[in-house]
DNA sequence: TATTATATTGAATATACATTCAATGAACAA
DNA sequence: TTGTTCATTGAATGTATATTCAATATAATA
C-alpha cells in the first residue's frame, strides 16, 4: 500500500472516529485529544491531517450533503412505490452501517444551526425537496396522493424521515418502521 | 410592581432571548455577552440572575420538559380525534407564539445530546411515548389504526412531529401541514 | 548507504470567553 | 436624612483547549 493511500486510510479512520463522537458527546463537548485517544493517535498528528477541528467537521458536512445528492427519481416507476422502495433500501442500508443515522443526526445539527454557520452553508447546498416535490405532483395527477400543496408535503415527508432517522439513531434497539406508514402522509384515502 | 416581580419579569426576559439566540446560533456560538446585549444588560449582571451560561441552558430544557408533561389523553374521545385536535392546537398555539417553535428546536438538541449531558438528562425525562402507544392500542382495538408495534408506532408519530416543527422553526414562511396527513400514519387504509 | 521527505510525538503557547470582583448607583426603610 | 439592601457596571482573572512547534523516528528514494 502507498503511502498516499495509507494517509487516505487513516484520513477517513480519523473522519468516522470523529462522527461517531461528535454524534456521541456533541461537537462541543468532543475535544481533539478524544478523538486522537480514540483513533488512537497523538494530539498533534491530528493536525497533520487536518487543519483544524472545524475543518474535520466540514469534510464531514460536506459527505452528508454529497450522500444526499445520489437521491433522485428513476422515471417511470410509479412515485408511491419508489419512495416506499427508497426508505426501504434507507432503513436496511443504514442497519448495517449505523454511521448512517450518526450522519443524519450531524446533518440534521448542521441544517438547524447547531454547529456553525459555515456548516449550515454546506448542508444547506442540498436539496431533496424540490425532486420530491415533482415526484408528488405526478402521484397527485395520477390520482393516488391526496391533494395539497406539494411542496409543503415534500417539505413534510423528509421531515418525517428526519425525525425517524434520528430517532434511530438514538435509539439502536429500534426496529425500523414500516415504509407503508410513512407513505402513508402523502396516499389519498 | 414589586422588586421580587421585577426580578421575575427579568429573567423570563433573558430566558427568552436566550432560547432565540440559542437556537439562531447554536448554544456554543452564543456568547454570554451576546445574550446581554440582546436583553440588554450588562455581561456582568448576568450572574446576578443566573448562576451560569448552564444553569441558564437548564432551565429553558427543563421549561421545555415542564411544557410537554401537559401532553395526556381525555378519556371518551376517539384517539385519532384526539391526535388530530392535539396538532391542530399546537400548530396554532405555536403560530402565535413562535418560541414554541425554538422550544422544539432546543428540546431536540437536548434529547440528541447536542448540548450536555445534563441536559439531556433533563430531555430525556419525559415519556410522550408511553402515553400515545396506549391512545394507539386503543384505535387498533377499535380497528380504526392498522395493526403493529403500537410503541414503535408511536415513536414515529412523535419523530415525525419534532421533525416537522423543527422544520418550520427553520422555515418561518412554511405553512402547518394538515394534521390528517400525519395521523394517516396509523390510519387503516 | 546517504539523503530527503513524511509521520509522529507531547509539551509549550495563545486565545477566547465564562466568571469574578470591587466599585457605583438606585430604591427603600427607619 | 441616613443606613441598608439590591441592581448594575465593565474591566480583570482564570481556565480550558485548539493549535503550534521543535525534536525524533520511520519510510522512500537515489
Amino acid at each position: 500500500m502507498t503511502r498516499k493511500e495509507q494517509k487516505e486510510e487513516r484520513r477517513k479512520a480519523i473522519l468516522m472516529t470523529a462522527l461517531r463522537l461528535f454524534v456521541e458527546r456533541g461537537y462541543y463537548d468532543t475535544k481533539i485529544t478524544d478523538i486522537a485517544e480514540s483513533v488512537p493517535m497523538s494530539t498533534g498528528l491530528m493536525f497533520h491531517y487536518f487543519e483544524s477541528k472545524e475543518e474535520l467537521l466540514f469534510e464531514l458536512v460536506k459527505m452528508g450533503a454529497e450522500g444526499t445528492r445520489s437521491f433522485s427519481m428513476t422515471e417511470d416507476v410509479p412515485p408511491e412505490i419508489f419512495l416506499k422502495e427508497f426508505l426501504k433500501k434507507l432503513f436496511s442500508f443504514a442497519k448495517d452501517q449505523p454511521w448512517v443515522f450518526n450522519m443524519f443526526v450531524l446533518m440534521g445539527q448542521a441544517r438547524r444551526g447547531g454547529l456553525s454557520e459555515e456548516a449550515k452553508k454546506i448542508a444547506d447546498s442540498i436539496d431533496s425537496i424540490g425532486s420530491t416535490a415533482k415526484m408528488i405532483k405526478k402521484g397527485q395527477d395520477s390520482g393516488i396522493f391526496r391533494d395539497g400543496d406539494a411542496n409543503l408535503m415534500s417539505r413534510c415527508f423528509w421531515a418525517s424521515v428526519q425525525g425517524i432517522m434520528e430517532e434511530m439513531a438514538l435509539n439502536k434497539e429500534m426496529k425500523a418502521p414500516d415504509p407503508e406508514w410513512i407513505v402513508a402522509m402523502l396516499l389519498k384515502k
